[in-house]
DNA sequence: CTGAAAGCGCTAACAG
DNA sequence: CTGTTAGCGCTTTCAG
């Protein structure tokens, strides 16, 4: 690894000569850019970013902390926001809390342990209260249902609205007992909270009352609690004759356990999912769902982290960025 | 942020003194390290990770490159590498090559344009030859049925020996015409080469003869994909009774061909694939496939640069490991 | 046990 | 247009 240094030494030049080639900045008599240039070029030459980094203070590093990695709705943000970061000269680094909470926390107040300009984190578990106290020192985009928090910005589509869309198509397809899986009273993190409030909406709406007997809990977002949820459901007594699951993947096991018990998608059950998860558009029936435009929540989400990295102004209060979504009907109800 | 140097002058002691309590590596006089461990608790010290990166010539990064983080295999292995990763106190900067040859070619040159202490990738597109041309200056883990090259190690699985299994297991349940989906003449990973040489393996010790009627082309390894291959397949005339497709996501993709055609499964077509993703453990029926072992795979590659980062023996012969698969029959095939 | 100081590689202010 | 140099924050050698 040479140093800039190495290379003003063989090129016969200034430090400061070279480093005026390399970046471009200042200008430099085309003669000795040409000598300095064809130096770089020989050796292959590689700038220290992490001189470069204590000098300017900024890593160009971005944290992105996730609950995990390996379930398909992270994993396609996850995708977009390194896509994305890329186009703006950053780097990914990601995190997983596993909606733990000391995790989550670790991350806000000492941005993992490691130098991020900026964080954008899907929080869990961690309380509001909790979320505010932490100073993490650089800004922070809060993803999911949680209201922004003190100086942290938001990004997240109205769920509210979206279950409540979700749980109308299904009324309007003249289903009568609706149920919902996916109600989470062990975390605190506004998803499964909101899309019942839309859920209880539609029903209210429609001159029915909610039954405790048509929601049912869900220990993860994965397809196994889908799959226990939906047996619990059947269980209980006379089947539902529709089900709108808080995620795609819940629905993909309530899919499969109807279907492991012989009932029809949608003819004895309908089923709509939350999401827009690429299993989801090749299950059979397709899973009619809630699509978040998620390209948008991670463009928006780097917007703010763009806007407040480098306009730094203090004061500006937090933003609310509400993306939109769209209801995809496909076969499954 | 405050420095060492602002915690020494509060405290009336030297930089020196306060860098030896927060590393705890030299000893300290009791009554000192008390009067500045809680100078630095009331402040929140942090070091400054570039000025300590920039001093001792690591980053405590390492690069992830894969080409697509929204593919569920991809996506799992990545967050067993970060679990992994945090577990050795490394963080993970994730690249999505699109298995694009010049961005595989510009992290191997250039490490990404980021300082990583090393990098595992995995190739899609570069050549062998390209791959043992390009220096990056950190060690190198491959992952994939790529040969190691050069200096860099290599983890895989044997991809032969698997598809040669999967074929039999379908050899063996009474199926005659056995199709493949999955090849790849477009790319030169060597996965869809080793899987079809299996393949074909298996047909011959059965006294079979490859057909080309019997395998059908990929353009990726996504559900769209096998969608596309088994409507082929089935076009192309007498239906095949089995299918072995070289990943999950094309059997699922082929899954839902067939049930779009009322095709039964397994009992008109027996079903096979590769990868053993969480959406094939949820399809209907459950799909039978190749498991490797990811969590090896994953802690194999962090341990071969583990040891080349840290014993730096520079002539060390590239290591090629083998981790161990199963067939996981369920009821698809 | 602790202080002083060098130096990692880079950028930019200051001279010339 | 280009050279010299300070300094980002840390670790560590050398003294004391």
């Amino acid at each position: 690894m040479s140093s800039l240094r190495d290379i003003a030494l063989r090129a016969g030049v200034s430090v400061r000569t070279v480093s005026n080639v390399v970046s471009g900045a200042a200008s430099v008599a085309p003669a000795t850019r040409q000598r300095v240039q064809a130096i770089l070029d020989e050796v292959g030459y590689q700038p220290n970013l992490a001189a470069r980094s204590l000098r300017a203070g900024r890593t160009g590093l971005i944290g992105l902390a996730i609950p995990e990695l390996h379930s398909p709705y992270f994993a396609e943000l996850a995708g977009l926001f390194v896509e994305g970061a890329r186009r703006r000269s950053w780097t990914v680094v990601i995190d997983q809390t596993s909606g733990d909470a000391d995790a989550e926390r670790r991350l806000l107040t000492r941005t993992g342990g490691r130098a991020v300009d900026g964080l954008v984190i899907s929080p869990w578990a961690l309380s509001p209260a909790e979320l505010t106290a932490a100073d993490p020192g650089v800004p922070v985009v809060l993803l999911g249902e949680r209201p922004p928090q003190g100086l942290y910005d938001r990004v997240a589509l109205d769920s509210v609205a979206a279950a409540d869309q979700a749980t109308t198509h299904l009324l309007e397809g003249g289903r009568r007992r609706v149920a919902a899986i996916g109600v989470q009273s062990h975390l605190h993190n506004g998803t499964a909270e909101q899309r019942r409030t839309g859920y209880r909406r539609a029903l209210g709406r429609a001159g029915l009352r909610p039954s405790p007997d048509l929601e049912a809990e869900a220990a993860s977002l994965h397809r196994e609690s889908g799959v226990r949820a939906m047996n619990e459901l059947l269980d209980r007594g006379p089947a539902p004759d529709a089900v709108f699951a808080f995620s795609d993947e819940l629905a993909l096991g309530a899919l499969y356990a109807l279907r492991t018990r012989s009932l029809r998608v949608p003819e004895d059950v309908a089923l709509v999912g939350f999401d827009d998860i690429e299993d989801g558009r090749y299950a059979f029936p397709p899973l009619t769902t809630v699509a978040p435009d998620k390209a948008q929540i991670a463009e928006r989400a780097l917007q703010c982290l763009a806007d407040r990295i480098y306009s730094p102004g203090d004061g500006v209060p937090s933003l609310d960025v509400v993306v939109p979504h769209r209801l995809l009907v496909r076969g499954s109800g």
